[in-house]
DNA sequence: GAGTGGTCTAGACCACAAT
DNA sequence: TTGTGGTCTAGACCACTCC
């Protein structure tokens, strides 16, 4: 059989597909030096044009540069987030090429304390559900994400697998969108959240708070911190 | 004379830039065909290959949308979260029933720096427009507007009075808005910002970074600290 | 001067949509 | 069948960097 995988993809989608795997396999590292355009027509056996297109949008997607004359590298690493679209975190890094990961904190059912009740639009002491799940892109750990989910909107979220689908992910199918409020803010994170996203005492985390509304009522409300120095929210328009 | 215009500028930029001047000036509508690659091709007499370039660049920019076999269509506008709205700071405080103020702590003529000099697409040590401000809700600061302005698109910044108009109203008439990028981070400010604001030391900021571009090129590249513990970003949708 | 990326051409073959 | 987009080629010339 070889490697031969004619599947239908295109030749300049197959050359992204190999530069981001040598990138994420550690053959190259930030600032590397790639082989150049025609070299890497020669080991493909493909013009330079298709080269071309592999490594200019890969390049758009930020994650090369180039410089003429000199050579193409592998950019920086930025940990960047498009912001307030209701996306999977999962999916989110995958788009960056990179290996999404989440470890399971805590999962179990809890009373609504005064300042969850709120949000809810309960009483206090009724029963919610709790989950607490780090999300981690290379293995570095890049967000905590402490949810409490309305049992009447999702009432099989403590049976789900967060370790192969996001609570985002399940709760999109589960629950349809209605409406979301956010909010975002710079915080200092507690020791507990400090120490699941391995960051030094006293360094700032970027909150973002968000509400979700389905059926009429409030479906989830999370709290989702990250490491202010390598998150940030952005986008263009 | 004519419009010949060979500024160096590609001819698929040249292209993009007039599909998207006949979308915005109303040429063409949401959900409009545009011309085929082949007659515009034609048009502009150049290959197909380098129109296909200009479009395929902006069905990826969702400006466009494609569907083989069929044609090439103006995509529907997304409509953005209020989040980054470019909205003006002392608006907002007055529509909370606030009263706004702002202090100017700084506003010269500078020469960019490797670090600024990026983002405007210049070399260092160009001249820049460079401003500081601080703005305040009831007397109490809640936000440092550290503000880099481009003398090609707004030469008189100089001479505004900016206890009577932001930077921002200044510039939303003096240089019409064509795309924004922007960040959102979490940062422990430089001493000087912290000062400003009447924070504590260590305290987080809340760091909006924008960029707008005007006429083709940057305009303007804000930096606005805000006091991660009495400011924050909220919106709905 | 050798090597790199930036752009462009004038063809080509294919998959798909509309008719 | 005709027209559309999707991809690819095998060259080319240029601007730039590095030596």
């Amino acid at each position: 059989m070889a490697a031969s995988q004619d599947n239908d993809v295109p030749v300049f989608q197959r050359i992204k597909d190999y530069l981001l795997a040598q990138i994420h396999a550690g053959q190259w590292r930030e600032g590397d030096a790639i082989p150049s355009e025609p070299e890497l027509a020669r080991q493909f056996g493909v013009s330079r044009m298709t080269v071309n297109r592999a490594v200019r949008e890969l390049t758009a997607e930020q994650v090369l540069t180039r410089v003429q004359g000199s050579g193409t590298y592998v950019a920086q690493h930025k940990y960047q987030a498009t912001l307030v679209e209701i996306k999977s975190i999962a999916e989110e890094v995958r788009a960056r090429g990179h290996r999404h990961r989440s470890e399971l904190h805590l999962l179990e059912r809890d009373k609504a304390s005064e300042l969850m009740a709120m949000p809810f639009g309960m009483k206090p002491g009724q029963l919610l559900f709790h989950s607490i799940i780090v999300h981690l892109e290379n293995d570095v750990p890049i967000q905590v994400e402490d949810r409490w989910v309305n049992p009447a909107v999702a009432p099989a979220y403590l049976e789900q697998d967060f370790s192969q689908i996001t609570p985002n992910e399940y709760l999109m199918v589960a629950a349809p969108l209605q409406g979301v409020n956010y909010s975002i803010e710079a915080l200092t994170p507690p020791r507990e959240i400090a120490q699941m996203l391995h960051m030094a005492a006293k360094e700032p985390c970027l909150v973002l708070k968000r509400r979700t509304l389905s059926q009429g009522e409030a479906a989830s409300v999370a709290t989702m911190w990250h490491p202010g120095n390598r998150y940030q929210f952005a986008g263009s328009f």
